[in-house]
DNA sequence: GATGAATGAGGCTTCATTCAT
DNA sequence: GATGAATGAAGCCTCATTCAT
């Protein structure tokens, strides 16, 4: 776990990652629904059932706290492509699954994600930089379906980072204007017309046909 | 001016105007490197060179300083499209106009943009909606240029609504994620690339033929 | 006028009486309903029709304006007693008269009554001192009623300072408590059965028939 | 205890007793000094040597803290009556006892008298309506005393409530005048001449007989 | 390991007072 | 004389953090 880059005065590490889980659970909807500033430690250990101080001992501070929160988040969607595509060999559908499995977790977390936004630059450069990186991981798993799509040949050649990132920016404007596209889109119609669409426009002639036929037994 | 929504105990309207530009122009950077939970009122009249009981001649609360510069923030961005569309007559132009002018000063303000994702939750809900309304009437401007677009047989029929949010998205992505795109992608390629490729895919070949011609003197 | 030891900034003479009773009459309703700690400059200003500045041109300070209306006060008061003794001979008729001017004017202005109550501490040693003479200015003149009718027999000997506070004192009671007592009594009998019973329990026989002539003709 | 009604995010008990004691000691003092808009928590936290966080512990806010200084005084008052009356059977010197006790009483607590009378306005209308609660059922300790008397025959019949406010408020003035009453009388006279006095003169034969009875042992 | 009382720094806000116009 | 915008000191209150138990 990664969470272990926060130092803890605990020792034992069981116990450490317990604690933290039971923090970051209350913590998370707590600073989604009135935001990181607004929320007191007080209310983070109210809602865990644990004293204030107790906290302290499992972060070093506030900001710590929030870290470890942001990180949950980005580790939980990232988690979920790798597990959608267990097993799925073909690679267009590998695309498919990941990118649908992203919108699936990010619109499931719709204030999670928000929570990203909002207070990633709350934190200290270095925390930054690893939420940063832990993206940028993310986007990696994208990239590299729609890399092997176009080696397969399904795909036009295409810079992969630029369109995996214009998909990922697809899946999190959902969360992001989720008041608005709620009103005028279905979640199922977005992915296809808004999401889906990036890449389906740069489908080669090969491509057309197999997502033809994986689309028709569907 | 909206503007005039939050209410100041000050008459002199001219004064008003003034001193709270004044306030904005202070206070906007300091939001941006700080948040605003972390900038104090202190911080902003001192950089504004004002007293900090002035302030709250011109604003009610911290929060209606927020509000004033996130209002501040999307009108600029909402009155440089018209602007760009002045004099524009023909249907295709104007959407490429729109869109360009609105990538344009959402670049330049980018960190201003990145406030307003990240503070407006931090508003009361009233003024949530005052923002959320005219963001929406911002959209409604692109929303023009596309359905004269799809009226006069440039575009396919579209849902002008969706469409134009993703391109709205779009434009927004630039400055969120502008740490990374900046390394990967020129704004000018990026507009090209992603941006405008949002409604390139459906122009009807009376639309490509259009625009080819829109080229060609460039 | 004593209003003349609060030093103005202003020359002309009429116009600092007409400027301060303007001040008094806005600022005695406010101090009585909000307390003056809670009553700022302004809201006096505004009530007075005046801008908060002039305030300042005819009093020094905040306390100066509230000593300028508890001398208001007193003074009403204080004046009440000589006018409704005018042309009153009888020494019976004058204590009954003295009594009865005093209770009247501490009725009606029961709410400024409790505000000397209140605030008279709020003030400097000096202008408290001030307005403890004028207090017993007044009483003095309650007690020459009651040194006459001793004089002339109609009252045992008595100390008349004593008696004349006990009197006093059941007149002030009458807005200190105004709430209870409102309830369980009317100001008529009041005044029958609290004030006067102070001195009705002292009537020498010949003050005794002297009483019962004076109240036939009512 | 009454004081409980006052929230505290302190749960101990006896901790929020002890140290709300340890408030009231230091800020009833305070208050009578300066007034209640006069004194800072920070003066009293500095008195009671405990930091001005702390007070916030144990009470809401400042208002909060006046609201238990008042309630302690009417407490203390309150409970002095029935402790002078423990044991005494007789009806007259149990009027008498009851009375005495609670001038001595306020003029011991001199100061905190003239503090509810000037401070109890700055409360809410909630706190007021306690106060006076409170004051009630004061005053009603003695008018059981006298309709006792009245029973007994002691006392002509009498509007209780009346007598029993007349006296109370007599008790009252000697805090409230003392600045002009200690110096023209002594409490022991002051409690003779000017409180016993509402009653001796509606004793009735019988007991005017008792009253000589019980003065002679003394 | 856990608790929760205690601390105290620091922010928002108010408002008496001033002074240029 | 009158105005009212501007000042800035000062108070209430919050809350992250500590530490004795």
């Amino acid at each position: 776990m990664m969470d272990f880059q926060v130092k803890s005065s605990v020792e034992d590490s069981v116990l450490v990652v317990r604690r933290r889980a039971q923090l970051i659970e209350a913590a998370i909807p707590l600073f989604c629904k009135s935001g990181y500033a607004n929320t007191t430690i007080k209310d983070v250990a109210t809602v865990a059932g644990v004293s204030p101080g107790l906290v302290y001992q499992y972060v070093q501070d506030k900001q710590d706290l929030l870290f470890i929160c942001l990180l949950h988040i980005v580790q939980c969607n990232k988690r979920e492509i790798p597990a959608a595509l267990e097993g799925v060999k073909d690679p267009l559908l590998r695309l498919i699954r990941a990118v649908e499995a992203y919108t699936h977790i990010s619109a499931t977390n719709r204030k999670a994600i928000l929570l990203t936004y909002r207070e990633t630059k709350s934190l200290k450069p270095e925390y930054i930089s690893m939420l940063k990186r832990m993206e940028l991981e993310t986007n990696a798993l994208i990239e590299a379906c729609i890399d092997e799509c176009v080696r397969i040949g399904y795909l036009a050649p295409v810079n992969s980072q630029i369109l995996a990132y214009r998909m990922v920016f697809a899946v999190h404007a959902w969360p992001l204007k989720h008041w608005r596209l709620s009103k005028i889109i279905s979640l199922r119609d977005y992915i296809e017309e808004c999401i889906h669409i990036c890449w389906t426009t740069i489908l080669t002639p090969s491509g057309k046909r197999h997502y033809a036929k994986l689309l028709k037994p569907t």
